[in-house]
DNA sequence: TCACAAATGAAAATGATTTTCATTTCCATA
DNA sequence: TATGGAAATGAAAATCATTTTCATTTGTGA
């Protein structure tokens, strides 16, 4: 197991909080920073484990890493230029209640997305 | 530019409607239908192209086909026995449309999960 | 029958991600 | 301060889905 390299979640900040492994690589290299692509993989995943940052898709299936904030939030991400705007889910929370009490879950979360063009796209 | 072969869509609808493409050439296979991997892989764009099937990502990346007019759906999931049960998602429909014009997205998609355990866990 | 466009698929290329493994860096303790 | 082991690192190889290339086959209209 490995602990995060901080220079990847800051460099992951710096790109807008939201940016692929590679990115997050290349932008690295371009700063003159030395690290291998192997240790920003791992970092970033040991930051999704910590529920530090968020992983989702690309339309091409690259993974994309964003900066979570604490306040429970949704997200309505551009499939264009992954543009991302944090939204509240107000009839969600409702809805996901809900259809847990009808089946008889407990302890339940919820993830929603979603995810279109943008008026620039 | 090349059409669909049509034993590419009548194998994803045998199998249940929703499959990668890696999944669809195995299943053809092991029914002893004689066709390409990059067959398989054109058909399924042709689709989607023509709006015959939709194309999603799993978790790890790798796309998966739907035939499109399969009732739109979403899961609860238990994080104890993955139990999936499908619920209909009336008020997310809603929501999403309603942020979606919000903020000038077009072209809208969505996903929702609701995750915790269930009775029996 | 002929010619040509479309379809096909094997093999190579691509590109992200993961794994391997040898090396280096840390750090606690003798 | 020296030392031993654990954690971190990264180059290179492996993996895996997907795309591209290109030669061959198939279908079709003249």
């Amino acid at each position: 197991m490995s602990r995060s390299n901080p220079k990847v979640l800051s460099t992951l900040e710096r790109a807008g909080g939201f940016a692929s492994a590679q990115e997050v690589y290349r932008l690295m290299q371009r700063e003159g920073q030395s690290i291998g692509l192997t240790t920003v993989y791992r970092s970033l995943q040991s930051l999704v484990n910590d529920k530090i940052v968020d992983v989702l898709r690309r339309d091409d299936g690259e993974a994309i890493y964003r900066l979570c904030g604490d306040a429970h939030h949704h997200h309505l991400v551009c499939k264009g230029c992954g543009d991302t705007v944090e939204i509240e889910g107000g009839a969600i929370e409702k809805w996901a209640k809900t259809m847990a009490e009808e089946f008889g879950f407990r302890e339940v979360g919820h993830t929603a997305e979603i995810f279109g063009l943008c008026q620039r796209c």
